[in-house]
DNA sequence: TGACGTCAAGATCCG
DNA sequence: CGGATCTTGACGTCA
């Protein structure tokens, strides 16, 4: 059960898109275009929402409650290539993991991509476009889940004339069905529309309007306000059937072009963004390379307030932490000695610090020998050469600390060893 | 025409 | 041959 730290009766929640990292077999499948036989697809979305349901699970049990579920879940839906019924087909299915949606007080999403073009000039483009909402619309609607889960949208496409390609995208909306416009949410975007725009459309037109953060610094508008003033303005757009206001926060890449986002979400700027929210009734989507990872980061810090929760997340991140820097590891150890306190940004910000550390032959083989000692004892004496010669390979550099690793984890696999496997050392 | 972004599939390379 | 690494695919817009 969850217990949410005071928050004045405020229903926060905070969630990450798509992918769950950190755990083995929870990856999705595809195909490519030729390769859409029905019994291939069927094999696919069966394999699918198994892992999505596993996804599910796994955010129930960490308290992350809410999700983008990816819009790859059946692949070429919208396309003539995939002729299956699969909502027919796989009806259970869907009506299982909304009641499992629904149990965990959980909110889920989609969000086409930026190649699905309400306002394109092509009309061909249109008709894809809508077909794909109403693919995501259908996924949503077979799961039997309320209007306040929402498929998320850019406005699109300029071509050179805003005022006409605002026209197009607001007479194409009109022809929507009324399901789809029940849960299409509008957002600004990273080059073409800014959140005036998007608000000046969201109102017109009745949409709940989505405000993203880091869109808004590489993308701002002409008239200056602050992001507080704007997320002030887009909440009045949520109306009662639209559930609780969501926007999407991000952070900037440093050593990526405009509007990419960080591997990680850096926790102290994260906490001055949350402490400075007008209302905290209110959805945050994180948009990070690290997924689930961020997520808890934000949730242990803000959310919630149980060392248990910090010392979980220890050992997950305490081998990564030990091959980076067995300062940091020791220090870590001492922050969290003491269980009546709570230092979650404390913790999080040393293990942030562990990320920027060189990497050191002398850690990683003490890392890695650490590791070997879950299976030292019931190794075979092949899988104990092989360690052997895999360290001698790595410290002559002939092996990169990422196969390294990897030939760890699969002993991890192999000896089904649920404490390692749990680790991000494999995975980071 | 290629970059953009995203992920897994597919292809190729290596020991 | 299995496993690691590189390339392609699928989408639409914009320079």
């Amino acid at each position: 059960m969850i217990v949410y730290k005071e928050m004045g009766g405020a229903y926060m929640k905070i969630g990450y898109a798509c992918l769950t990292m950190g755990l083995p077999d929870y990856g999705f499948k595809s195909c490519t275009l030729k390769n859409t036989d029905n019994h291939s697809l069927t094999q696919i979305i069966s394999h699918n929402l198994t892992i999505l349901s596993k996804i599910l699970d796994y955010n129930e049990k960490n308290s992350i409650t809410m999700f983008r579920i990816t819009s790859d879940l059946i692949p070429f839906a919208s396309s003539p290539a995939n002729k299956l019924i699969w909502w027919n087909l796989f009806k259970d299915r869907f009506t299982d993991i909304g009641k499992q949606v629904m149990r965990a007080n959980m909110r889920v999403s989609m969000h086409p991509g930026q190649y699905t073009v309400l306002n394109a000039i092509d009309e061909k483009i249109v008709e894809r476009a809508i077909e794909d909402l109403e693919y995501h619309t259908k996924v949503l609607d077979c799961m039997g889940l309320s209007s306040e889960h929402k498929i998320i949208l850019h406005i699109g496409g300029v071509y050179g004339d805003k005022t006409s390609a605002i026209k197009r995208f607001s007479d194409n909306y009109q022809r929507l069905k009324e399901t789809i416009k029940k849960r299409l949410i509008i957002e600004n975007d990273d080059r073409s529309y800014t959140i005036e725009e998007v608000l000046r459309i969201g109102i017109q037109l009745g949409i709940p309007v989505v405000f993203d953060n880091l869109h808004n610094e590489v993308n701002a508008s002409i008239t200056s306000k602050t992001e507080q003033e704007w997320i002030i303005e887009c909440q009045k757009t949520w109306k009662d059937r639209d559930g609780i206001q969501k926007i999407h926060y991000s952070q900037q890449n440093p050593n990526k072009q405009k509007g990419s986002h960080t591997e990680s979400i850096h926790i102290e700027k994260f906490v001055q963004f949350y402490e400075k929210l007008p209302d905290k009734n209110i959805n945050i989507m994180l948009e990070v390379k690290d997924k689930n990872l961020s997520a808890l980061k934000c949730i242990n810090t803000t959310l919630l307030s149980d060392i248990k929760l910090l010392e979980e997340e220890w050992a997950r991140y305490k081998y990564f932490v030990l091959e980076k820097s067995p300062n940091i590891y020791g220090q870590i150890r001492q922050l969290l000695k003491d269980k009546k306190k709570y230092p979650a940004i404390g913790f999080y910000q040393l293990i942030e610090e562990s990320f920027n550390c060189e990497e050191n032959s002398g850690y990683v083989v003490n890392a890695a020998q650490h590791i070997w000692g879950y299976f030292s004892k019931v190794a075979d004496t092949k899988e104990k050469e092989q360690f052997t010669k895999n360290i001698n390979a790595y410290i002559e550099g002939t092996l990169s600390v990422k196969i390294l690793k990897k030939r760890l984890l699969k002993l991890a696999l192999k000896y089904k060893n649920d404490y390692l496997l749990d680790s991000y050392y494999f995975y980071l």
